[in-house]
DNA sequence: TTTATATAGAACATAATGTTCGTTATCGTA
DNA sequence: TACGATAACGAACATTATGTTCTATATAAA
């Protein structure tokens, strides 16, 4: 990739994320994230089709950090084995914190629904080999309610502020579920 | 309220459905709506500002018989005066199972945000007394959780081909979450 | 029947989207 | 370092949807 396609690229999410810790998703036109990413329009038509292209590229570029394997910070080192489902949801834990400024604007308002459905869906591969079967409980009930209960529980984490360890949420998360 | 208001009003709210079952929320203009209910624009405007607030009217027009105390149907008659906890989910999950047509539209795509954010604040009021506090899980994280499992649990049984009762779905719920 | 008001519908202003194209700047490479 | 490729610029434009205004008409309530 073109250093200057990078650059580019870089600034609009920049600038993408600052707007969207500003305004709601809706609320931001195409305009005000060229004008806040200091670029020309058809440049940033060049890199995105629409601001939903645009949302998903932040979605995904967001993802495949939370959800790789590697280890970023010293302190949660040791749950990067997570030989355990629960190691898996602390080192998961981990990786959203570093990325919480990000993640805070995507949370809430509109675009909440694009960034929930994403989460979710990486989600949904990495819990079901660890939902067994429950009697009487169908399975697909059982992984819904796991994905979506986890991913409220980073919600509450980081709406709130965040005096809560990944170990703790994690605590809290395998606390409130039966079919864990 | 006027007939030819509430004529006009009705009109709205039956094309808006109609429309939301055949295409996503964003995708639908008020021109849409307009030629779908036969309606004049400038009538359009006369009754709600913007398709927000269409959408939100329509929300409140729905929860307020999902919410209500008045029992529909013969069959869940025994569940109306819901004594306990139990009992009145399984309330509203019979509300919800009549008026499932009209949900099915509003939970997907991207109204599910909105629809989703009036549902839980109905079940917040409601489940807040009975959600008790947990040795070490603070309270409105209990709540949180309590309240988005069951979200949940009418989404996956809205979704698929509803074989399951009201009475099952409520089993169900109450059989994943340990906080209840 | 009368009075009030809701609706129809055309015309208009506004605002955002997405495209086009000639020019300029920057990159990767020979 | 010079050259060819290509990315960015930015103005101009077409398109589309939004929301407003106004007058004539139809319908409700009394």
């Amino acid at each position: 990739m073109d250093r200057r396609q990078r650059k580019t690229r870089n600034a609009i999410f920049t600038a993408f994320s600052a707007l969207l810790s500003k305004k709601t998703y809706t609320s931001i036109t195409v305009q005000d994230i060229i004008d806040e990413a200091d670029i020309g329009r058809s440049t940033f038509y060049a890199h995105f089709e629409t601001k939903d292209e645009l949302l998903k590229a932040l979605c995904t570029d967001i993802f495949e950090h939370v959800f790789s394997e590697e280890v970023m910070s010293e302190e949660h080192h040791d749950f990067s084995h997570h030989s355990s489902f629960r190691d898996k949801v602390t080192h998961i834990l981990y990786h959203l914190k570093e990325k919480q400024q990000d993640i805070r604007g995507l949370f809430s308002g509109e675009c909440g629904e694009v960034f929930l459905r994403y989460l979710k869906e990486y989600l949904y591969r990495v819990f079901d080999e660890h939902i067994t079967a429950e009697d009487n409980i169908p399975h697909d009930y059982a992984l819904d309610i796991a994905v979506s209960c986890f991913s409220e529980t980073i919600r509450w984490w980081l709406k709130g502020q965040n005096g809560y360890t990944p170990e703790q949420m994690a605590g809290y998360y395998f606390d409130s579920i039966k079919i864990l």
